[in-house]
DNA sequence: ATCATAATTAAATAATCGTATAATTAATTA
DNA sequence: TAATTAATTATACGATTATTTAATTATGAT
């Protein structure tokens, strides 16, 4: 007998054990992987309900709908992420430390939570208007950049050139610690970077020399 | 009456003016336009032939269907672009103008075709197995990547650092100039960047700065 | 002039989608 | 213990999807 035999389905009923949020989580789950995965429109409430084994009324049941367990899925993956971001570009004390443990707790951030970068740009870069006005406002709060302010900081204080420029600057250092992680199933071929932690250290420490000493050799420095 | 008030549609019957590649055409664009915007799975057949003025029946007469449609799309817009990158890192002169020649190469060719990056990143990152072979295997070819290549000649010229990854640097150098564009719907807002010839011209200064000198203060230099 | 073929639309089809409803069982409450 | 509520499945529903087929008209070849 094949062993893809199905596991003798359920039958209707409220089960024995009250495990009351099972299901719960484990609708967030498959749908947070296959998002991650797939993108939203590309993955059916079907194929969610059979990742996380129950029946795809489920989803109402708890959720409302599709677009009721989305929010669910970027409420529990994203807030925590965004809350991180902040709490890291906060604690500024006012030297260059700042900028390298910024750029370290960042990637440490990705790094363990692998389908972040993922969902975070498919998210907010893409399905315009979903969760990116959220985003927009919560990351970009206050008025103004929290990471750029910290930059034009760093300058004031003589810790960073005067000719930069503290927008793009901000941006590029996002970007930066950001793009090994978008383009990992690319960079990884083309590269032959295994994701663990001696690349997370290995990709710390490149950015930290890069963005503060640049590339030129010495020599050719004006 | 309204002015909503359709066009007087179309009786079925070849049309009088022998436009024949009008139709193929106009269903490349509107496909490149949506499934740059909203992805692959997220438009319908219905919605690009709306958006190029035919029959959806015509998507399957021309191209066999979505996926045929889609690989269309990609051809006539990666392609070009893929052999565009790949003769900007090959004329590489031995000197460190190479790098400024890259990047700068790299950004116009990205400006000047705004569907680009998202298309891109959507395509190559995310839907896996679709293009990401292809674009791997294209761009990718001959037993390493021109790009970190080049690194590590200018490296070993000494224009660049000795200390350097020569991996990690050209995944840097990749990056700093992709994600400007791929982010620019939310760096707009939260940076307030306006996508011009002087912003353009703004990123390749700074980039070249940043890459090349880095970003500390001299004073604070070791 | 006739006939095959190319280009186009309209309409039909089968599948799949998200959602709604009814049935079923256990837990909780009265 | 009886009644109600909570959690779950099965199934049905209408909309939408990609695709196919048939009809229609002009072009090109003979």
């Amino acid at each position: 007998m094949p062993s893809h035999a199905k596991p003798a389905r359920r039958k209707p009923g409220r089960p024995a054990t009250a495990d009351h949020t099972r299901a719960q989580h484990a609708l967030v789950d498959a749908a947070r992987r296959l998002f991650a995965e797939q993108g939203y429109s590309a993955v059916s409430m079907r194929q969610i309900a059979e990742g996380a084994g129950v029946n795809p009324a489920m989803i109402a049941y708890y959720f409302g709908g599709k677009p009721g367990l989305y929010e669910a899925v970027l409420e529990e993956t994203l807030s925590p992420f965004l809350a991180k971001l902040r709490s890291l570009a906060e604690q500024s004390r006012g030297d260059i430390g700042d900028i390298r443990g910024v750029l370290e707790g960042y990637t440490r951030t990705l790094a363990g939570n692998p389908w972040i970068p993922q969902l975070l740009v498919r998210e907010v870069l893409f399905e315009s208007g979903r969760f990116r006005e959220r985003f927009v406002r919560q990351f970009a709060s206050r008025g103004g950049n929290l990471l750029s302010r910290l930059v034009q900081h760093e300058i004031d204080a003589g810790q960073l050139r005067r000719d930069l420029d503290p927008a793009l600057t901000a941006l590029s250092l996002i970007g930066m610690a950001l793009f090994p992680f978008i383009s990992y199933p690319v960079a990884r071929e083309v590269f032959g970077l295994e994701m663990n932690d001696a690349l997370v250290q290995r990709l710390i420490e490149h950015h930290i020399r890069l963005f503060l000493q640049g590339a030129a050799a010495d020599k050719v420095r004006p």
